[in-house]
DNA sequence: ACGGTATCGTTGCATTTGCAACGATGTCAA
DNA sequence: TTGACATCGTTGCAAATGCAACGATACCGT
C-alpha cells in the first residue's frame, strides 16, 4: 500500500547530496574567508579564465542567473576583489576582473578547495569516474544557451 | 596558468546537475498540481509513512529545515491535503495525515515521479547502481540528528 | 541612415530560505 | 513538588533567490 519511497528517488538524493557537500565545503571558507558560494564561482571562474570576463559569460558557463552573477560581483567588487570596467569594444559589456587582493584570495582559497576535493574522491574511492560520467550525462538535460565558443579554456590538470 | 577549474569540481558538478534534475522533475508537476518541492516531499514522505506523522520527523527524514516544513505543511493545509491534529501523547508534536484529497493528489503524482525516475536511470545506464552508492557516501555527512528508529518503513519495490 | 529587434547588465518585487528566538510542553533529578 | 533543562513547532527577520522589466547599447536588413 504505501506508495512511493522518497528515499530511493533520485532527484531527491542528488539533491540532499549536493547540499550537504556544498555546505561542507562552505562552511570552511564562509567563516575564514567570508565569501558565499555564488561569490565563489565568480572568483573561480575569473582566476581560470586570467582574463577580463563578462557578467553574461559568467552565467553561462557557471549556471547562475544574469542577477545572481550581477549581484555577487558587486559584492565582490565592494570587499576589493574585483575591479569593474566598461568594455569600449562592446559597451554594453562589463569587463570583471580579479584585483590583486582577489588574486590573492582565490591563491588562498584554491589549497582548501583542492583538499575538499581529495577528501571527496577519497570518500568515493574507484567509483569516482562513474560518478562524473553520471553527473555529467544528468547535468545535460537540454541545450543551454551556449556562449559562442571563443576560444578553449585552459586547464591545469 | 590560470589556476583553478570550476568545471571539474565535484562540489560545483553536483550542484549543477541536482539543480538541472530537481528543476526538470518540478516543471512537471509544478504546473499541473500547483506544489512546490518542498510540499511535494512533505506529501512523499506522508504517503509513505502511511499513519500521522510529526513535523520533526519530516524534518530528520527529509532533510529539511524544520520551518521549511512547518510552512510547506501549513500550505498543503491550507489546500487541503494535509489534516493537522495534536497528538495527545504528546502534545508538543503534531500529527500530520493526508486527508482524502491528498491522498488523491498523490496517487495522480506518483506515475509522473517514476516515468521521471525511470528516464533517469535510462540516462545512466548501467552506471546507475554506482551512482546511488556514490550519492549515498557524499551524503552521509557527519551524523545527522537521527530519528529514534522508531520502525523500519515500508518499501515496495 | 533608420527602424525594428536582440543582447547586456541592473534593479524592483514577490517569494523562499535559514537561523535564532520564542512559547508551550515534556523530562528528570533533587 | 519544584526548578532546571530539553524538545517541538511556529514565527520574525534579514538575506538570497528567480523572474520580469527596464535603459542602454549593438546588430541587421532595407
Amino acid at each position: 500500500m504505501g506508495g512511493f519511497d522518497l528515499a530511493k528517488f533520485l532527484p531527491y538524493r542528488i539533491s540532499v547530496a549536493a547540499a550537504r557537500v556544498s555546505r561542507g565545503f562552505a562552511k570552511r571558507y564562509r567563516t575564514e574567508f567570508g565569501i558565499s558560494i555564488p561569490e565563489w564561482r565568480v572568483l573561480a571562474h575569473l582566476s581560470a579564465a586570467g582574463g577580463p570576463v563578462s557578467v553574461r559569460e559568467v552565467h553561462a558557463r557557471v549556471d547562475m542567473d544574469k542577477s545572481k552573477v550581477s549581484r555577487a560581483a558587486a559584492r565582490l567588487e565592494q570587499a576589493g576583489y574585483v575591479a569593474k570596467a566598461e568594455n569600449s569594444d562592446d559597451r554594453r559589456l562589463v569587463q570583471l576582473t580579479l584585483t590583486e587582493a582577489g588574486r590573492d584570495l582565490v591563491a588562498r582559497i584554491v589549497p582548501v578547495a583542492r583538499s575538499y576535493h581529495a577528501e571527496l574522491l577519497a570518500r568515493l574511492g574507484p567509483e569516482a569516474d562513474s560518478f562524473r560520467r553520471a553527473l555529467e550525462r544528468l547535468a545535460t538535460e537540454e541545450e543551454e544557451d551556449r556562449l559562442p565558443e571563443k576560444e578553449a579554456f585552459v586547464h591545469d590538470d
